[in-house]
DNA sequence: AATGAATGAGCATTCATTCAT
DNA sequence: AATGAATGAATGCTCATTCAT
């Protein structure tokens, strides 16, 4: 899998052949077949392994108890980056993915796993939301909506980012803008200061 | 190019052969190559239509003087769900082409097209936070920045919504979704209602 | 015909396609199945066009009275090597369309005429030995078997000078190769001194 | 590469599919890229076989060293003329390939070794030029020219006979041809009987 | 006389995948 | 557990050639 993620990184999916991740890895095509069911399964087991790290950097910003929810949703925007920061290549590839053809030809096992994971990640930018709505400090949104929000604008960052440095190689943007942008998110949903509360946490993770 | 609209839509970029193509506008494929270079150009012109599509959309948008920088930002929302509308399918594509390998390969020419059709629509976008800026409704954002984060919103949004559909098709919320995202962004960028001032508009598109 | 000459010499055979060589001549590719059956044909009809050229000189050469077979060899030898002067890129694919597959499905008309015209040259090239056999300078071979190997040390000389000039692109050592080629052929066939006659003509072209 | 042969000569070049040989192999195409980055690769291969034949048979012929300078050309002829007979087919689509287009794309490391197995064949020819040099056989004239005459009279005449058998099938005359011309060679670089001394051999090869 | 528009037939090449060993 | 050897099935693309206009 480290092997697939190098050549995917640098190659895209349909870029990178079987076999180029056989000799990577140092084994035969043949061999892979052995663990992977197929080309689509490997990358989505990827995909997978992303997911993971990506949940993990989410609920690691929502389970810091003495956050404010503002103050959550600023921390979330620097955990997304630092996931993007962190392989930027693959997660480009695994948001790609999640919006390509390729989803649709997988395992029901793996598709469900899939399936589990982006829920259990929107569930809990959610409650990020929830908390913050409950607290009576955001407005009453629909905190799912919120949350397909701040994902739909990471990942649409990140893409166009990525797009705009193929059409014109130049500084990397992708930091700020996501920064401002959940700036922008936070200052949205706030409600008028004088109805806010003191944040007692409630244990949204 | 109205064939390989309808063939591109149902099967993606890499599905849809040329012969397939062709079939369907009831040619042969070699007289595809009379009109266009090769499958990307072909795919690359459909993505230029639609950013066409687009601009004319956004320019009816930020040209209507009457609207405050508020409302232009709702009107932009519904203009963008619109296109969405107009041809979801090969929006989808083209929004997945914009953040694709393809890309890499086009002629200079098709590229550079691509690049001003771009470019066109986010200066478009931008001059709405600008106008809302000179007019001390907004917060001094970039403009630009701003203008990216509606772009990113947008196409995140789509293809994360076409993803879930993927995942578990029932209900589109596409439309609400993007309702509240520009309903958030608007009231994100605002100004303290105090310092504002009357409308004058200053004809940015 | 001239603008064939210019792309074949360009481009070979296959190499060439028959749009660019109508683009060249300033037509449509449909325009040149007008004149010509196919490409085969047109490429057939600079052959036949070389062979005349090459017929010319020849016949110039053996025509000219005044000298010995052997100053006519000699002479042979600069004729030849003027008609590569004179066009070295079409000489060359003549003579490879000349032991190529292409001969195979030529009109009738046509190949009789390359016949025909090839027939002429070695004749004429024939002639000479002829007349130095009769005169009793030169030994008694064959004289068609003589025009052969003339014949094929030009042709051979000329595209292994070509192919040397592919694998290692320096001077072109053809013009002294040859002129030695046909000084030793001159020497082999003669007889010794002992046994020549004053040169009476005899009319061989 | 025996099957690879057996097309090639059938069909030339051009006319060879890849499936064709593939199919003479009992091999599907795809196996074939296994062993051949491509055509144009398989094909050299086969040159640079035949190369090696020739090779094979021209040192045979210089390294007798009971035969004089002009034994060996004599025998020289024959050689070359076995390995006409050997494979006559494949000999002339070498002859044709060394002169053509294909030439141009081969692999670096491909296009070297046939190089170096010209470059060998044509030394080995001019060694017996040398020889007789040195030992005041023949005159002193530079024995790559002479080799290059050797070498294009062959090639030449092989062609030569090749395309008038194409104009029309008739009684090979080749070999009575070769000879003649390799007799003529040989007495064209004699020198007077006069100035000769005894053979002693120079191990030329 | 000329051609715009079209294509049929092919062809080299790729690659995910298999399976006997 | 591993793979060498093989391939089926595509696919993008080319080009000589045609013919209604």
């Amino acid at each position: 899998m480290d092997a697939a993620k190098r050549v995917f990184s640098a190659k895209g999916f349909s870029g990178a052949t079987v076999e180029s991740i056989a000799e990577e890895a140092e084994l035969s095509p043949a061999t892979l077949y052995l663990y992977f069911k197929n080309k689509d399964e490997l990358y989505a087991s990827l995909n997978l392994q992303m997911l993971e790290v990506l949940n993990q950097m989410i609920e690691e910003v929502c389970g810091q108890n003495r956050l404010t929810p503002e103050q959550k949703i600023d921390a979330l925007g620097d955990a997304l980056y630092k996931v993007y920061e962190f392989d930027p290549l693959i997660l480009i590839n695994v948001l790609q993915f999640q919006s390509s053809e390729a989803l649709r030809e997988l395992s029901f096992q793996l598709l469900d796993k899939i399936k589990k994971g982006s829920a259990k990640a929107l569930r809990n930018i959610a409650s990020i939301f929830q908390q913050g709505i409950e607290e009576k400090r955001f407005k009453r949104h629909n905190p799912i909506a919120m949350a397909d929000i701040v994902w739909g604008v990471f990942a649409g960052l990140v893409l166009w980012e990525e797009s705009k440095r193929a059409l014109n190689p130049q500084k990397n943007f992708l930091k700020p803008t996501l920064k401002l942008a959940m700036e922008i998110i936070r200052k949205g949903v706030a409600l008028p200061p004088s109805a806010k509360r003191g944040s007692g946490d409630t244990g949204h993770c």
